[in-house]
Parts: structure tokens; C-alpha cells; sequence
DNA sequence: AATGAATGAGACTTCATTCAT
DNA sequence: TATGAATGAAGTCTCATTCAT
């Protein structure tokens, strides 16, 4: 039989990883059998392991889709080259990750949030979820460093101290989300403008 | 053994609720399995199920043991009457969870997250932790006000809003403490002091 | 301790059969749990056990009082020492057992039918069993040699084949009962005397 | 093995019940564990729950199959056409009972009797018991009829009652056959010719 | 004698993975 | 390559019975 082309697979993946997407948001990794996967994705057992060797490294794939969302804050909301200001940096990572949270295919935040309980004792996960959590802090000690120039922050600050903080900011609201529900980009950037220097 | 007293019943689903956590604090709610439980409690499989129906019984007392940390923070971090700065209220907040976290018995915010991705798919989980981070928050707000009456938040700001921001620091610590390490009460202390209204 | 009295003791065991018996007669004998037995009983473990060594025993106690509702029929219904005309004494013995069925306390022909497919695999009740029967249908004997000395059955006719017919028709008007619910003595037995000789 | 036929998923469903009966009869349904039909089975106890999702439907698929050597009966002992003398129609019943129960695989009226009993507590299997037994005894009815209109039985009797008794020698055939072992086809045939009206 | 908590073998069932077709 | 039936280790839970108090 010919191989089929790397497009083909390419495609044939991201179809096994959105059918497991949806059943990740809707029942975590551990309640999602590979039946699942396998029902929802349209194809058979033996295909969907021609792509994943384990459970193990799909729920890898579907963690490092879900946490690659932050490559997309990355590039779009915090690449901006002119001084950003921090609470305006917030109000814009907030408002794109309820975007993405609304997108249909079920909303990755709480893949997201699986991958966090996930990561306490699957290295793999952990290493995909530091690694992209550690890149976006960085982002935000850049936008530290733009708000000491202009002297919205202290000079004297620590960047990375405030980074820590300006990050620490968005599992909260993820969090706040998920199992409060009563919360918004609006209604957390309005607080945000209270508590911040400005 | 019978006629047994109250308190020895107490005990022993303490016993079983600690064994269960350490099993939990390295594997997860999803990876301990009954026999774990049962090995580490020192009893016997009929005498845990004695005291628990079932495992999603017993996961939820170690979710509810784990988020009634925040019973603590509420009696003794944030109950004084005087006025609380929201940057000294924090510290205080992080100084205990860390306090709490190095107990031992295992960490409990390894067994919150665990809980909050648990939360998603399994109502009374969900019950629990939205009641008391909904208490938590709540203490926030109060923080907040005090604030606002002694001018350090704007006077006209929203003090439920602000309790958002506020208490949405607390899982971005707890987060970044977990995955990437490199964070402690101090250096999140100093980069809100920058951030921070003082 | 003082030894309790004899009544004592057939008191108490009579209580543990009633309460069995309730159960066996909703659940089986393989669904009724000791629990079961010992919840409705009032006792406690210990105290059953004291009176039945094992499930096992229990179970042919249940069976044996069940089964003995043979010997009122043998001492009331089929004792009359005047001929006795067939199709007479099978009414009576459906009217007894329709009236044993429907005392309080449970049907106990419900209990006969467990007792049936217990015995295929417990030899104690297949003994209890086997021996109530056989006792009955030489009872019917008895009735088919009345019934030969005055003509009603022919003369030749070996009385023992005679009686496992008329025998026969307990279980089959019992089954009826149970299983199909649509079947009296009345209607039984109108149907008894259109096809039996008279 | 995938893309099996149709042919093969039937033989393999008949490849379990045959082992599931072999256990049935000799231990009943309830000291039956799956693990011995799994073993009779020659199969893993995945494949097993591939065909029954639950031991409770292999139940019901085994009281099924013994309960339906009833259609059998049907479609051979009692189509006839002809006239069928009452007598006759039972002597050709029991006869063709007794050759099924030789059969290899274990004899079926042991099933049966287990049947009954978990009719009364179990809704799927006295749905089962009831249907085919109402069948039968409507195809007494019939003979009912037909030996009305020879003036075998009195031509005002409720065929639907004589069928009751007809029916309700068939309980007691097997009953005594597998309690009490001391009756035959022939023993019992020449008692009915002794009682019934000829 | 009575209690009832504790025991632990064993029941039922699931599900990640393989491999003959 | 693709299929999906089959595998079997391992999971959750039950329950007859015991025995320290």
C-alpha cells in the first residue's frame, strides 16, 4: 500500500487529538478511555495507535495543544514592541483567553487545567507546562522592563519578581472562570485599575 | 471490636483520610488506587469501605480536607479587626500556605490542584471547592474595603472586584510554587509591592 | 452469664427465620446477605451467629420451615379418614395453600421455589426437600387407594403412579401462581374436574 | 481478528451460553462466577463482556435459552393438526422434556428450575418465563379445544382452565424428576390414564 | 452472652493495547 | 495499511465470618 502523504498525517492527527480534546473537557484525561477517543475521532484502535503509541503520549499532545495557547498570546497580544502597559498587557491576555476558551472543540482552559494536575506527576506534562509557562512569564518581565522605562513600576523592582506576579494573575482568572463563574475580563481589569500603580 | 467510642471513629477516618492524601500528594486522585489506600492506612479493604462507600466518597473528603486550608487562612490570616494593607494581608496569606505546604503529610496544594481539575467533572468536588473559595474570596473583599476606607484603593472601585484580583494571586502562587519552583513568598511579596496601589 | 432458658432460645430463633425468611422472599436466598438477615432481625451479628453457625444453616432452616408447611397440610387438609375423593382433596390443598401463602410475614411459596433450585446444589436441602415431598405424595397415595375402593379410580391402577399425578399439579398450580399470576383454585379447580375422572 | 461475520459473532455468543449452562446446571446461577465461565468458555474475560455487557444478562440470555426447549415443544410435540387426546398430547410432552434433558450439555430442566426462582426477582427473566409459558399453555388451550369437540372433556368447561391443568402437570413432572428422581415418562403417563377422563 | 468493627478472599467489570486477518 | 475482536492485568467493591471488648 502507497504511504500516504505527511499531510495526511498531519490532518489524520489533529483529527485524533481534537475528538480527544472534546473528551478531555468534558470528563478529564483519566475518564477518558481510549474507547472515547477512538468513538469520537471516526477511526479504528489500530489507526488511532498508528499515531499515538500510548494514552500516555496522547494526553501529552492534547496537554502541549492546550498549553500552546500561550504561543499564540506570545505572538499576538504581548508581542507589541511599543511600551505596554502592565494592566493593559493583563486586560489583553484576559480578553484572548476567553476568547480561545469560547472557540468551538470545547474550551481549553480546562485541558489546561487538567495538564496542571496532570503535570504533578507526569514529567513529560510537566516539562511541556513549564516550559511554555516559563516562556509567557518571561514575556511579562519584558513588559516589566518597558513599565520601569517609563516609570509606571519602580526602577528598582525586580523584573522577574514582577513577572511573577503579572503571570500569577492569569491562572487566577482561569481559575476564578472555571469554578466561580461569575467573573470577566471587564469585571477583573476593573479591579485590576484599583489594586495596580498606575 | 465493637462499641466503639465516637472519637475512635474520628480517628480512624483521619487515619484513612492521611493515608489517602499521601498516596495522593505523589500519584493524584486518579492514580491511587483502593489498594494504595488501603496499604498505607494499616487497615483492612472492608474497614476502609466501613468508613467510606466508595472511592469518589473518600476523594472528596481528601479534596474537602485539603481546601479547608482555607478555613485556616479565614481564622487566623485574615480575621484580625484592624485595618489589613491588601499587599500585608497577601504576604501573610503566602507565608501560611507555605507554612502549610511543608507540613507533613505531604503537600496540600499539590492535592488542590488535583481538586480543582477533579472540580470539573465531579459536582460535589465542585460543591466544595466554590464554597470555599467563595468564603475566601469574600474575606478579600472585606480586605478590600478596609483598604478603601483608609485610602489605599480608590473609594469608588468595585471592593468585589477587587477581591477577585486579590484572591486570584493565591492559586497564581500556588501554580507557579508547583510547576516551576522558582517562587517564594518573598520574592512574590517584592514584585507586588511594585505592582501594587501603596 | 446466666444460661438463658430453652424458650429463650427458640424464641430468639424463630425470630432470625421470620426475618430471613421477609428477605428471602424479596431478594432470594443468594441476594439476602447476612446483613439483611441481621438488620431485620434486630440482632446483632454476634447473637445470629450464635444461633447459626453459618449462611449455609440459616438457609436450610428457611428452607425446612417453608418446606414443613407440608406437614399442616398433611395434618389438616389429607387427614380425614373417610374416602377422600381426588379432585375433593386437591381443592382443599390449594385452598390451604393459597391461605398459608397469603399469611403475613411473606409468601412462603415463593420461599418453596427457592428452596427447588437450591436443592439441585445443596444436598441438606435437597434432603429437607425430597423428604417433605415424599411424605405428601405417599399422603396422595393414601387418597388414590380410598379413591380405588370406591370405584373412582380404576382398580388396576397402581396407586403410587396416581399419586405423583396428583402430586403433580401442587407445583404446577404453585408456578402458575408465581409466575403467571392469572390462576385460582377455583379456576383450578373447575379446570380439575372438566378433565379429571369423576 | 477483526471484520468478523455475523456467523461468527452468533457462534461465539453460543460458545459462551453453552459454557455458561454447563456451569448453571451444576452450580446455579448465583455460585456461577464469571471467572468459571470465562475458563468453560475457553475465552479471556474481555471477549466474554464483548457479548454480555453484564453477568446479569448472561443470566438472562441462559434463562432464555433453557426456557425456550418450550418453542420446541411447539413446533414439534403439539402442531399437529389432528384430534390430540389430552392424554396423549402429555405423554408426547414429557417423553420430548426427558429427551432434552438427555441431551449433552447438561440438562436443561435443571435451568429451568433455576429460572423460576430467579424469575421472582428478576423483571428481564419472569418476562422471559412468563412469555413462553403463557405460549404453551395457550397451545393447551388449543388441545382443550380439540378434545371438546370429540366429547373428551365436557363440552362446557373453560378451555382456558383445563389448559391451567394441563400445563401444571409439566411443573410437576420435573419437579419430581429432579427431586425426588423415582418418576418416568411412562410412570407418570400410566398414572394419568388412571385419573384422567378417557 | 452480646456486640459490631474488622477482616480479606474473591466477585464483577474495565480498558490500554495487540495482532491475525 | 487498516481493522476491531480479543486479551488479561488490575481496579472497585462486597460480604460471610470472627473475636477483642
Amino acid at each position: 500500500m502507497p504511504k500516504v502523504s505527511e499531510e495526511h498525517r498531519v490532518a489524520r492527527r489533529a483529527q485524533i487529538v481534537a475528538a480527544a480534546r472534546t473528551c478531555v473537557v468534558e470528563q478529564g484525561f483519566h475518564k477518558t478511555t481510549m474507547a472515547d477517543v477512538i468513538a469520537a475521532s471516526g477511526l479504528s484502535a489500530g489507526a488511532v495507535y498508528g499515531y499515538f503509541k500510548s494514552k500516555e503520549e496522547l494526553v501529552a499532545a492534547i496537554a502541549e495543544e492546550a498549553l500552546s495557547a500561550v504561543d499564540e498570546l506570545f505572538a499576538t497580544v504581548l508581542a507589541a514592541d511599543e511600551p505596554l502597559h502592565p494592566a493593559m498587557a493583563l486586560e489583553r491576555v484576559l480578553n484572548y483567553i476567553v476568547a480561545i476558551a469560547e472557540r468551538p472543540g470545547g474550551d481549553i482552559t480546562r485541558v489546561a487545567l487538567q495538564a496542571w494536575a496532570e503535570a504533578l506527576r507526569n514529567p513529560v506534562v510537566m516539562e511541556i507546562a513549564a516550559g511554555k509557562y516559563r516562556m509567557l512569564r518571561s514575556r511579562f518581565a519584558e513588559v516589566a522592563r518597558r513599565a520601569q522605562a517609563d516609570g509606571t513600576i519602580p526602577a528598582d523592582a525586580d523584573p522577574e519578581q514582577v513577572a511573577q506576579v503579572l503571570f500569577g494573575f492569569v491562572p487566577g482568572f482561569i481559575l476564578q472562570r472555571l469554578l466561580l463563574g461569575d467573573i470577566t475580563p471587564e469585571s477583573y481589569t476593573a479591579g485590576l485599575r484599583a489594586v495596580l500603580r498606575d
